[in-house]
DNA sequence: CTTTTATGATTCACGAATGTATTATTAATA
DNA sequence: TATTAATAATACATTCGTGAATCATAAAAG
């Protein structure tokens, strides 16, 4: 089967380039771009692993990410907009993906009562049943391996990660330069 | 202007869903599934603040950042797979890539003298000035962010993710299960 | 030396995702 | 009350990215 992304550089060599471009532009963090480096190449590796679980279930990880979080037990339901801010995806794509799974039966549209402009997302039993059976197949395959982590450690990226991210929430616009803590 | 990603879900409403979740599905891990969304939507921010910067110079964040990493000053050029490697895209869409960075005069592709399936690449100045050009802006509006950590979590921060990306190498084929340290 | 296997890069049809515009509806303002 | 501004969702042309195949070349095996 062809690999199209065989393995990961060394560490060694990705500081290697971020020095060259430090040198190369005065004023460049190195610290920063490999921060940047780093969780780009454990989303796309995390990526890629849900991709080879959920193809072949006839799966997106999109719209897998999406169905699991439309799992709701009595609680409020869902509009797009809320499942695009908790999916990182853009308004048009939920749309999207909304098509997807509503044409396979997993998930169905409802008009809200209160405000027409709104539409609320119920998983349908086939989406309830498609979560339960594939999420212990991508939570091995995906999740587990962050188990590699102490769990020390996992604290404390759940910590620092939920701080960088109320932190990009408030410099949204660009408005006022992010503080430290 | 449209907005197609206006704002982040409050972390608590993300925690209500992954509670949702873990109750529907026993065996899942609450915080690896919370780790795995806080990553995704820091990442997606990231990609959007990038797009927003780089659209004002026709440029985008991929073929970007597939140009700074070839910065280089006298070290060896890289190749493709290197470079796909480095970037976190696959084969296909770094030849993709390459094309579109060799059509606007920002990159030249030399055959290798002593392995003639391989490419190696080189910025031209075109590319270089690019570089120079747009990285402090991309900094300021993608990077800097990332200062309102303390220096300590950042340290941290890069510890962990170091950890983890080599965690995910050895587990890339899914053969062996990752072992804590 | 020949054959087989593996690698590096690319191609391409197809599907995924975006950016902008549109429409309907609600909220805010005058 | 009427008008204006904002919001929610969707549509769609265009661009981006993938998965599998292909070709040329080098390495390994017999």
């Amino acid at each position: 089967m062809n690999k199209q992304h065989v393995s990961h550089p060394s560490l060694d060599k990705i500081q290697d380039r971020i020095d060259a471009i430090v040198n190369f532009i005065p004023g460049c963090d190195s610290q920063l771009l490999m921060l940047r480096v780093l969780m780009k190449l454990i989303t796309a590796d995390l990526n890629e692993r849900m991709r080879e679980v959920l193809r072949e279930h006839d799966f997106h990880p999109v719209s897998f990410t999406a169905l699991i979080m439309l799992i709701n037990s009595n609680g409020a339901p869902l509009n797009p907009s809320e499942l695009s801010d908790m999916t990182g995806e853009s308004r048009a794509n939920t749309t999207r993906i909304c098509d997807e799974l509503v044409a396979s039966g997993y998930l169905e549209r409802h008009a809200n009562p209160e405000d027409r402009r709104r539409v609320d997302l119920f998983l349908a039993p086939a989406g309830e049943e498609a979560a339960r059976t594939l999420l212990p197949a991508v939570h091995s395959r995906v999740l587990a391996p962050l188990k590699s982590l102490t769990a020390t450690d996992r604290d404390g990226l759940e910590a620092t990660l939920k701080h960088l991210l109320a932190t990009l929430e408030v410099d949204k616009d660009g408005a006022c330069p992010a503080a430290s803590r």
